[in-house]
DNA sequence: TAGGGAACTAATTGATGAATCACTAACCAG
DNA sequence: CTGGTTAGTGATTCATCAATTAGTTCCCTA
């Protein structure tokens, strides 16, 4: 049982949570930062406590959301055989998607953000991935680990699309 | 050669066109009417004689990129032999890609735009796309078309974010 | 050549948002 | 009990934007 204190980190923690919730419902750029605060049950000015700007928000946010990716896939890659590494890395995905969906949602905005630190950030995200699965296709001596990496990668981006959009048929076959 | 008066019509589509480049470059919510309709070289009032708002405008510009896609492919099944189907569809959407990166990028953000009317056109494009490919793979006489289908839906989708992350290794084997 | 309509714009409006400022309340060490 | 620090807010500022209104220019035709 952890004491719940408002501490300095825990109401950053907060307000990071409750701005994935609203930037992945609402559009980061159509979000505004008095819904955040809403959400998170504080005044608006008070999140630039924490945050010098809505940006930096989002950044965090998005810090967050690919934790959550690498340190699921670090702890199948560390643990699962070889004859079920893909199928477990493709379970975790999946968990993710529905524990987390709105990281996710938010992941795919950025995705087209035009900002040099968000598409920084992207970039250091999908590479990191790209890496842990890489690596973990050649260390189970699995043929043609790039192409099976690209592959893996693919089917997990239209996995997220197939979520936004609520159309099951275009992952399933 | 094609006389280039201006009518309504030929304004209608140079809105349209304005439209997908601001959009794509500077994002849906955040871009103005004002930097559409200064790339479309008119008065920011002036769009809405074509457009009743701004989201029926984004919807336009998506219709047409989706018929970019959808006209493309229909052409190439209509033509290509059944063993080059698959490569032939690669290389058309790679085509669409470089030449009208923009619309793609569009398409990109409309992924996690949650307004109805646009998540229906979303819909309504990736389904005509798919369902495309599928008869075509079906015809061809393909092999389990259906994960044929969603593995080229996949592996296009990761080529989108390759080129919005601009990250060629993400999509090279 | 008068006038009617199509193409187009300047000026404005009402609303909204990020960020700042000035302030209060509660706590805690010496 | 007092002086400093942490936590927090209301009010405001300045900028910006979608959409409307009220016009102007220009061409075609009867």
């Amino acid at each position: 049982m952890s004491k719940s204190e408002t501490t300095s980190v825990n109401r950053r923690t907060e307000i990071i949570s409750a701005a994935i919730e609203v930037f992945a419902e609402i559009g980061y750029y159509r979000a505004t930062t008095a819904q955040v605060a809403k959400r998170a049950e504080i005044s608006q000015p008070y999140i630039f406590r924490f945050f010098s700007t809505k940006e930096a928000l989002l950044l965090a946010a998005l810090e967050v959301s690919w934790m959550r990716v690498i340190d699921s896939f670090r702890k199948v890659v560390g643990s699962a055989s070889p004859e079920h590494l893909e199928t477990d890395l493709i379970q975790a995905y999946d968990e993710i998607l529905n524990a987390y969906r709105n990281e996710i949602l938010l992941q795919m905005q950025a995705q087209t953000i035009q900002e040099d630190s968000i598409r920084e950030a992207m970039r250091n995200g999908f590479g990191e991935v790209r890496r842990i699965v890489l690596e973990a296709f050649r260390a189970a001596g699995i043929p043609n680990p790039e192409e099976r990496t690209m592959l893996f990668l693919a089917r997990g981006m239209l996995c997220n699309i197939s979520t936004a959009l609520n159309m099951p048929e275009l992952k399933e076959f």
